[in-house]
DNA sequence: ATGCTATACTTGTTTAAACAAGTCAATAGG
DNA sequence: CCTATTGACTTGTTTAAACAAGTATAGCAT
């Protein structure tokens, strides 16, 4: 199921990671690298452009691919890729809580399904939560579920992981999330759960995710605690 | 020089934002792209997943590609890929007009070059410009660039626009560039540069620009006033 | 020493083909 | 009427080959 070039990825990935290609040095040539995987050139290339993409490694015509990757000073929070609340915290080492403020179905109205891409009229289930890292209230997460896709949700749920049922007993996977982040002016919403401090602005992360067959099955509104915020993205000029 | 896959990228990107293939449509088959573009079917699919890796489109196995693009309502300044202050400026019909505050040479030392990515030692030259659109100040510009390549830098070129002196003048192509989205408290000097009003923080983007043989050129640390900052993004499971 | 060229590398683009695997509707069999 | 299967579509992965184009070096001619 996996394909190969995910391996080849995988391995080429620990090895940057791990040092065996340190920053500015040059990765094998793309030739020695079929070799070594047993492979056609394609699938190599493949590999590679998927490093490049995330930022990895930049390819050099006629030169070879150099590593631009260097471990990074990291906050304490971190958000990048398609990754979940629970993930991104296991990663962080940081012991995660959540807790529901509020669970409710709804339905979407004209204004709700302009703002939030789903069709008039579908059955929505719409979860608050705060996010607790080490006991700290640092992010309020305002869910919106499509209620026919993501069926039987229940606070249990909620407060585990939604992505885990999502993908694991519901067995859908979700493929593409479009993200928009913007810094926003604290509401008394967010002042009620979060604790602020004397900060009068968040980092908002409006995202909707989408499975495999195309359709929207969430939308979020994550409001972060502006200490603990940080987005890292790379951009590659020609794809 | 441009490949031809460019070009049918560039020809559905138009499609999809022209309305031909409306949100939730699906585009014309492989097969059938192929027959329109006169192309093998990699080619096509090379385009595609371009237009997947930007969120135009989500391909579903077995069944098609599906268009996810819908016209988004933009903030006033609007940020992603790999564009300029003036390129942006210009795509959202705003007067751009730039202060530089500081021009002086540096060098790198320790603390400079862990913290920026340069090599100690590192020639440099430091500007400070403050962005204004429609003659409000949104943004104040913290750049390093690499002296020995960013050559015979002058005032008027930092005025006018970096980028288009180092991609015309010096004929150097910026490829990859790594950016980091933080939201940080103002300090003395954005309050002196930026009309912030009441607001206590800023959006803040630092990025590296690397050119096409892998040495970076630029670190820049960019303060965005909140109201008038976006960033949008897509991410795409596998790949 | 200088400068040119041939050459052997590197990555970039495109074509072609084969097979895997998911979707869907028509159809045959119960 | 319902179910299972077939077949024709779709996208996904991998291999192979040819050529274009950038880089660097060795070596030759000036």
């Amino acid at each position: 199921m996996a394909g190969k070039f995910e391996g080849i990825y995988e391995a080429l990935r620990e090895d940057i990671e791990g040092g065996v290609y340190p920053y500015q040095a040059f990765l094998p040539s793309e030739h020695v690298l079929c070799e070594r995987f047993s492979c056609a050139r394609n699938t190599v290339r493949r590999a590679l452009s998927a490093l490049v993409a995330r930022g990895y490694v930049q390819s050099i015509h006629g030169k070879g691919v150099r590593v631009l990757y260097r471990p990074s000073v990291q906050r304490s929070f971190f958000v990048g890729g398609i990754e979940t609340f629970t993930e991104t915290a296991a990663r962080n080492h940081f012991k995660a809580r959540t807790r529901v403020v509020r669970f409710e179905p709804l339905v979407a109205d004209a204004s709700l399904a302009a703002k939030t891409g789903f069709p008039e009229g579908t059955a929505l289930m719409a979860i608050d939560r705060v996010r607790l890292l080490d006991g700290v209230a640092l992010i309020l997460d305002k869910n919106l579920f499509r209620a026919d896709i993501v069926t039987d949700l229940t606070r249990e749920i909620a407060e585990a992981s939604v992505y885990a049922y999502i993908e694991g007993k519901l067995q859908l996977r979700i493929v593409t999330s479009k993200r928009r982040i913007t810094v926003e002016r604290a509401t008394r919403e967010d002042r009620e759960f979060l604790e602020l401090g004397d900060y009068d602005c968040l980092a908002v992360v409006t995202s909707q995710a989408f499975i495999a067959d195309g359709t929207q099955v969430e939308y979020t509104i994550s409001r972060h605690h502006p200490e603990r915020f940080a987005f890292e993205d790379t951009a590659v000029r020609g794809v």
